[in-house]
DNA sequence: CTGAACTAACTGACTAGTAAGCTTTTGGAG
DNA sequence: CTCCAAAAGCTTACTAGTCAGTTAGTTCAG
């Protein structure tokens, strides 16, 4: 099974558009043609379609990551702005007319069996988060950094389901602002 | 097309067990078979399996709504408790090993084509819950009602995504922690 | 006798995944 | 620079099953 080649990589991106855009209920057929790959290729990558769909979601949460770091750099020095990182590149993701809200989420929701690899994505990516929310909340100087980052990721979760039918974008602005007050709350019965 | 009968019923409950326990990809002739109805009974009631998707999600926001009103009928007289309610029904909730996330979510997850009815229910749920959390924040004296009602929205959909894949009941908790901060931070402004 | 539901079979389209054989690309050895 | 073999991908066709929705004729109760 080849690792890294151009027509899997091309078939990841297809795969990642169609199904984020149309849903999970998107054929092989479809990803293949969009992708502009044989059929059997997708065989010689992928041991099935949950296989490919699973793989996908990694690399989307890598992704995720990889932008919020970068966000993260540029707030280097400030733990609060840090800590409202997240919920300003979701405040920039919103207002898009394509934003149909994140497809970690809405795979979980599609595949509602445990042992379907969209399940274990998503749990890993609340882990990631979690982890991230409460380093900063305890550079922040949060009396309760895990309740805090628990708090922030319910936050973070729920702008991405009123994403799914809001399209206004507003639901980011909340967020941010309830998660500007829980900081405030958390560092202020710290001190 | 009948409108009450008892094939009806018995059809939109089977459709909301299966649809909520295994999602959206079920088979009608699965429905069917559960709600011991004949196939051509399901398109004499309903136009489509979109269509009976849409009338079950009606019913379930329906439902949820009735079961919450018996609990804020059981508030009356203290707005700030009436306001945690929807939280501690889902502090109920979670816990449940059957809990696999919100229908209402899970469908417009699901279904992503706008049009689709699951888009429809979703907003009119979240639209049922703005205008609720609202009343509720004017009557506990919150200074800005419609921004406090924003946030909490964003709360009790944070809890049912992470309802998927964390089956600990925690995050209920949490949303009924985020939620009183939030409120008192809203209340002790307003005085 | 009317309407609701039933049985049973069927259409037509779509689906995940596989098989067999041919073509292209690529990278190292001479 | 050239040649060659292996890897990667392609085309076409196929299996075997599933699915939404329909048709026609039957049963049964009020």
């Amino acid at each position: 099974m080849p690792r890294h080649t151009p027509a899997r990589e091309r078939l990841l991106k297809a795969a990642r558009e169609l199904f984020y855009a149309e849903g999970y209920g998107v054929s092989i057929d479809a990803v293949t043609e969009r992708a502009k790959v044989a059929k059997p290729t997708v065989y010689a990558h992928f041991k099935s379609k949950d296989d490919l769909i699973g793989t996908m979601l990694t690399l989307a949460c890598d992704d995720w990551f990889t932008e919020l770091d970068a966000e993260l750099e540029r707030r280097d020095g400030d733990p609060p702005a840090q800590l409202l990182a997240p919920f300003d590149l979701l405040v920039a993701d919103l207002p898009d007319p394509a934003y149909h809200g994140c497809i970690l989420v809405n795979s979980a929701a599609a595949f509602l069996s445990p042992q379907h690899p969209a399940n274990h994505a998503l749990a890993t990516h609340h882990a990631r988060m979690l982890a991230l929310f409460e380093r900063l909340a305890t550079e922040a100087g949060a009396a309760q950094p895990a309740g805090l980052a628990r708090q922030l990721l319910l936050l973070y979760d729920g702008v991405k389901t009123r994403g799914l039918v809001d399209h206004t974008g507003a639901a980011a602005h909340d967020a941010r602002t309830a998660a500007t007050a829980l900081l405030a709350d958390a560092t202020k019965r710290s001190s």
